[in-house]
DNA sequence: CGCGATTTGTGCACGTCTTCACAAGCGCCT
DNA sequence: AGGCGCTTGTGAAGACGTGCACAAATCGCG
């Protein structure tokens, strides 16, 4: 499932806030989702909680890190070292959670031997060497649209299987080949669509929460649609 | 339906290209998904395309757009210039999506006055005046982790009802506010896990597709789990 | 004017995900 | 040792999204 990344950071805010159990109640509050949906997936990773106590979390974290593949850190190798590409290699978000930048490739010459965070940036033709050197299990595209698609093919063809698009276009890889795809004008557009749901309910409850303070702090959400 | 931008965006592309009309078939497979779901999404906002014909992309394009409350240009205010602010503040796949980024916020006040883009950062606290000014209908978050829920009340408080979360961490928002999370490093995490499925797949079809070239070049692969 | 090719719109069935509700199990207190 | 409260694990029902298959509609051509 999706969620076990979800999952697996509040766990780690928890054990850093000291906790040793966690009802499933209240680690499905912190996630912002249903205990029985939480409780259903847990049970179904095989994860074992002691009734009337909850769940350890030391090791609740060891089992989902274990089952995410995370008990090794993995290495990433990104390419097109652009604006969005500057700041992932910048991301201390990474390393933190067990992925390790392992190299920064571009196919513009000029950008070519800059470094960033104590990296060397690299031609993307040495793509094989760096892929059998570092052993990396990851692609990150962060190029422009028209060269993702070639840039993917080179990771595939050198045998990555799984690749994160930042690229604002759908890749066509061959089976076998997982590639999630985060376009961030995308996640703007959604959020225009409920604005403008939201401005155009003219007979609705205009304007439910207007006075002062922010009213009834929920759960997140979930959005639908 | 979060299928709506990426479909506006395929149609964006065909325009470009040249074409007049499309099939469903033809757009369906520009995007990845199948026929019948892209015909019924299309159906269930009212559009009308012709039978025997196709769609024609102009006005498929302003249907769509109009729904996305795209018509008119979205001003976002982005919160937190660090790493990943400063790639958002430079990025230009907002601007040419219908989206303005009209403020640049940030709470360290040694980052005020930097100029980024042509926009100056300014005080966090000079929300409510930057919000009215510019009519800001989207609030960007992209703080560390431990400052994005006050950020979010303060957004909140000044009357923005939609959010894009970049920090690592989960808002909690009065009813009637929108907020879309995007976190770098679960997306990582879930490749992480179909790597480790993959992987551990020992008795399996062992590498299926290792002959040079890359086999059966499908349309996007969706991703369960 | 009529016919066939083509493409949309949609009813129906299927599988998945979600949620409720409750039995089974565990620890603590008496 | 026994009972009580709390929490997990799960069966069943419902909601939702997906995909097939086909009727209705439109255009072009003879």
């Amino acid at each position: 499932m999706s969620r076990l990344p979800e999952y697996l950071r509040a766990l780690h805010a928890l054990a850093d806030a000291g906790h040793e159990t966690v009802s499933s109640e209240g680690l499905a509050s912190a996630v912002g989702v249903n205990s029985a949906k939480l409780r259903k997936d847990l049970s179904h990773l095989g994860s074992y909680g002691t009734r009337g106590v909850g769940y350890d979390v030391a090791l609740l974290i060891d089992q989902i890190s274990s089952v995410l593949g995370l008990t090794q850190c993995r290495a990433v190798a990104l390419v097109g070292v652009g604006n969005l590409g500057h700041a992932l290699a910048g991301y201390d978000g990474f390393a933190s959670r067990g992925f390790r930048i392992a190299a920064l490739l571009d196919a513009d010459r000029s950008r070519v031997g800059e470094q960033i965070n104590g990296l060397m940036v690299r031609h993307v033709d040495e793509l094989p060497r760096v892929v059998a050197e570092e052993s990396i299990s990851i692609g990150v595209i962060a190029t422009p649209a028209p060269a993702a698609q070639a840039v993917a093919d080179q990771l595939v063809a050198v045998g990555v299987t799984s690749i994160l698009n930042f690229a604002p276009c759908v890749l066509s890889v061959p089976e076998g080949v997982d590639v999630r795809k985060v376009d961030l004008a995308i996640e703007l557009q959604i959020l225009s669509f409920h604005e403008h749901r939201k401005a155009s309910l003219t007979g609705g409850t205009a304007l439910t929460a207007l006075p002062g303070g922010l009213a009834t702090p929920d759960t997140q959400e979930a959005i639908g649609t």
